[in-house]
DNA sequence: TAAATTCCCATAAAAAACCATTGATTTCCA
DNA sequence: TGGAAATCAATGGTTTTTTATGGGAATTTA
């Protein structure tokens, strides 16, 4: 499955319209097994994540698979209700118009921020939505913990870790 | 099958009138084998659920999935028959109107203390109905619990281990 | 027969569909 | 290979449809 690779900085009007870029639009195409050509993508937008200023699109593929594996928990357990909760409660199924646009709810906007720009931030499996100052300071923010406590190399090295699990 | 999504909250007038989020009533259609286009879709209201001040609603889909799993307990266990109570008992099969509205019976309504207005919320493959201070409650509720206990980052590796399962 | 319930109609606001424009990018052919 | 033609992307505006909601008449029920 390819991935959301790149950033991206689209105008929001005053209806709550966004383009979603043109390459992630590629992506949630391939990523939707209902698409055929000539037809507009679905996606789902999550805003329940905590710690998050931001929101974040996945394809109908992609949210199929955390999907399934909510479902896979005891129906009725405390834990498979509290990620009902953070994953489908806070979140909205979400069509593409014939122009690439989705319409972001103002309760969205207002709870991340948006106003007359959106940064569409693209992260592999998902992308994620942003104010684009708070972007920049998210940015920042992670800039400055990896340059202070020299962690990139120890980030990179746990890819490696990662791979001889496997 | 696709899954109930989002929040939103409408009103509950004195006859006891609620609509249905448009959202959740494309999935209540899909999920009921007797729909069919231009008509109304049915739905179950579960109201027997303890330790929850809200009601559940599922498609006619739904149910049936949940009705098997009790048919599959032994035909005269105490055990199904406390189920069959509180799942078949203490609910009520509902019709939309044609406005996609349903009347919530006064005695569900004084039950999960809902007035002027309730708030849906979906929850994959169901949804509940909440008296919308409560609701925040227990999202509040939840909030809590996880920050003290810090049990995103388990909760979340929760879905992995069931992954690592199949 | 009063109260409650169902059915029918009305409406404002929100969302979806439709159409248009501009600038950028790609195609393709002389 | 240069550049005209075609296509696509991002964006704005307008029209149509859908949603949520209110109210009243008709019908049932107690």
């Amino acid at each position: 499955m390819r991935r959301f690779r790149g950033e991206a900085e689209n105008k929001v009007d005053n209806k709550g319209r966004v383009s979603i870029p043109a390459a992630f639009r590629r992506i949630l195409e391939e990523g939707d097994p209902d698409w055929s050509s000539g037809f507009n993508p679905n996606l789902v937008i999550v805003y329940g994540r905590r710690n998050r200023k931001c929101l974040e699109g996945y394809s109908i593929g992609s949210i199929e698979i955390v999907d399934n594996l909510v479902s896979n928990l005891p129906r009725y357990s405390k834990e498979r209700e509290i990620l009902e909760r953070l994953l489908n409660s806070q979140s909205l199924y979400i069509q593409l118009d014939e122009n690439g646009r989705i319409i972001l709810p103002l309760k969205l906007r207002k709870l991340v921020e948006i106003q007359a720009t959106a940064v569409f931030v693209g992260m592999g499996e998902k992308f994620q939505i942003w104010n684009p100052t708070n972007y920049i300071s998210d940015m920042n923010l992670i800039e400055k913990n990896l340059s202070e406590n020299n962690l990139e190399e120890e980030l990179y090295s746990l890819l490696d870790n990662v791979k001889n699990q496997n």
